[in-house]
DNA sequence: ACATTAAAAGCCGATCGGTCTAATATGTAG
DNA sequence: CTACATATTAGACCGATCGGCTTTTAATGT
C-alpha cells in the first residue's frame, strides 16, 4: 500500500505515446529481456527493442550509455529474476529437497512452452555469443552461474543430511554439472520445440544423484 | 596416389592471389568453418570471411547463391567431418564400447583445447540463433543430431551385448540424452576456457549409464 | 570464333550502433 | 513571478557495415 496513486508528475519533453507508467527505463528492460532470451544479444539491432518497446532512441541513450551496457542491465535483471525464481523453488522447508529441484525444472519447462519453447535462458545465449563480447560480460555470467549453482548446491546438502541422497556425494560437482546440462538441455528445447529435452535431463540428472 | 599432381588447368580470371590449389570454393568452406565455429552465423559478416579468405564478393556469389545457402553448405561439411570423427573412434571394434566414446570425448576436448577453448560446436552455435534462421536450418540441425545419436546407441548397444552396461539401459535415450548434455558443456567449456565442464560432463554421463 | 567458367571490384539500399540538437516538461533560486 | 538548470522525449542524422547484385575481365573448352 505504500503505491502512490496519484500519477507521478513527470519531467521533460512528454511522450508522444502514452506510457503507462512513467517508467521508460523499466520498459526497456522489459522489453529487452523478452526480444534478448528470444533472439540473443548480437543478432537484435537497437532499432528492433525501440520499435518494439514505442521508444525513441534519444531516450534509450539517455538511459543506458552504450548498447552493452544494456546488455549488462539486462544480465542484471535477468539474473535477480532468476535468483529470486530458484529461491522461491529451493527454499520450501516443507517439501524434500529433491523434489523441490524438480518443481523447478517443471515450472521453467511450463515457461519455456507459454512462449512456444521460442525463448531460452539469456545467459545461456550471450555464453554461446561470447567471442564478440566483453570481458565485462563473461564476469558477469561466470557470476551468475556461480549463484545458481550454489543455489542447487545448498539444497543437494540438505538431500544429503536428510539421507536422500550418500554422503559421498560431491554436491558442489553435482551442482555445477546440473547448470551445464541444464543449458544444453534448454537449447535444445528450442530446436525441438518440445519439453522433452528438459523432462529427459531432468531425469538422467537425478539418476546421477542416487547413484 | 590418387592425386593429380600436374597442375590441373583452371577456367575463368585467374585469380590476383594465387590459391594454392585452385579450389576457392573449398577454401570458403574452410574458412567459414573457421570462423563460424567461433563466431556464430548471424554475428559473421561475409566481408569478415571474405578478407580472411582473400576472396572477392563477386567469386562468394558465384560458387553460392546467399549467404544461407553457404550456411547451409557449412553446415553439410561440418556434419561429414563430425560423423567421419565418430565413425573412427566409436567404430574400433577391439575396444571396449564405453572406452571409445571416451577416447571421443577426450579427443574433441583436444580439439577446443588447440584453439583456446574459443571454437565450439558449428551445429551447436546455429542451435542458439534458431529463430532468426529458416526452417531449412532447423531441419538440417536436427538431422545431424539424429545421425551421432545414431552412432553413440549403437556403441551402447554394443556395451549391453557385451555385459558393460545393464540390458535395461535405455540406449536410444541415453544417447539423445549424451548430446543434449554434451551441447552445454561445450558451451560453458567456452566461458571458462578450460576442459573441467567437458570432463566433468562425461564423468556424469558414464555414472547414469552404470546405474 | 564463341560459349563457358571464374575472378575482380564497384555499387546498391537497408540496417547497424551511436551522436546531436531541439522541444517541452518540472524543480529550484532569486 | 521570473530565470535558469535539469530531466526526458523526439527524431534527424552520421559513418560503417550488412547481404546482395551487376558488369567487366581473362582464362579454358569446343
Amino acid at each position: 500500500m505504500n503505491k502512490n496513486n496519484t500519477v507521478t508528475p513527470r519531467r521533460g519533453r512528454p511522450p508522444k505515446i502514452a506510457r503507462d507508467n512513467a517508467d521508460t527505463k523499466a520498459l526497456l528492460i522489459r522489453t529487452g529481456l523478452e526480444t534478448l532470451t528470444e533472439f540473443g544479444f548480437s543478432a537484435t539491432g537497437l532499432d528492433t527493442i525501440l520499435k518494439k518497446a514505442s521508444v525513441p532512441k534519444g531516450s534509450f541513450y539517455h538511459y543506458f550509455k552504450s548498447k552493452e551496457a544494456y546488455g549488462i542491465a539486462l544480465v542484471d535483471a535477468y539474473d535477480s529474476y532468476f535468483i529470486a525464481k530458484l529461491n522461491h523453488y529451493l527454499d520450501q522447508q516443507n517439501i524434500p529437497p529433491l523434489e523441490r529441484i524438480v518443481n523447478f525444472t517443471q515450472s521453467a519447462i511450463k515457461g519455456m512452452g507459454k512462449y512456444d519453447y521460442k525463448r531460452g535462458c539469456l545467459v545461456g545465449n550471450l555464453n554461446q555469443e561470447l567471442n564478440h563480447l566483453s570481458d565485462e560480460f563473461k564476469n558477469r555470467l561466470m557470476q551468475s552461474y556461480t549463484a545458481w549453482q550454489i543455489q542447487i548446491e545448498n539444497c543437494l546438502n540438505q538431500a544429503k543430511q536428510q539421507g536422500t541422497i550418500s554422503k559421498t556425494v560431491n554436491t558442489q560437482l553435482m551442482s555445477e554439472y546440473f547448470w551445464i546440462g541444464w543449458e544444453g538441455a534448454v537449447m535444445r528445447a528450442k530446436l525441438t520445440k518440445s519439453s522433452t529435452p528438459l523432462t529427459l535431463y531432468t531425469e538422467m540428472f537425478l539418476r546421477a544423484l542416487l547413484t
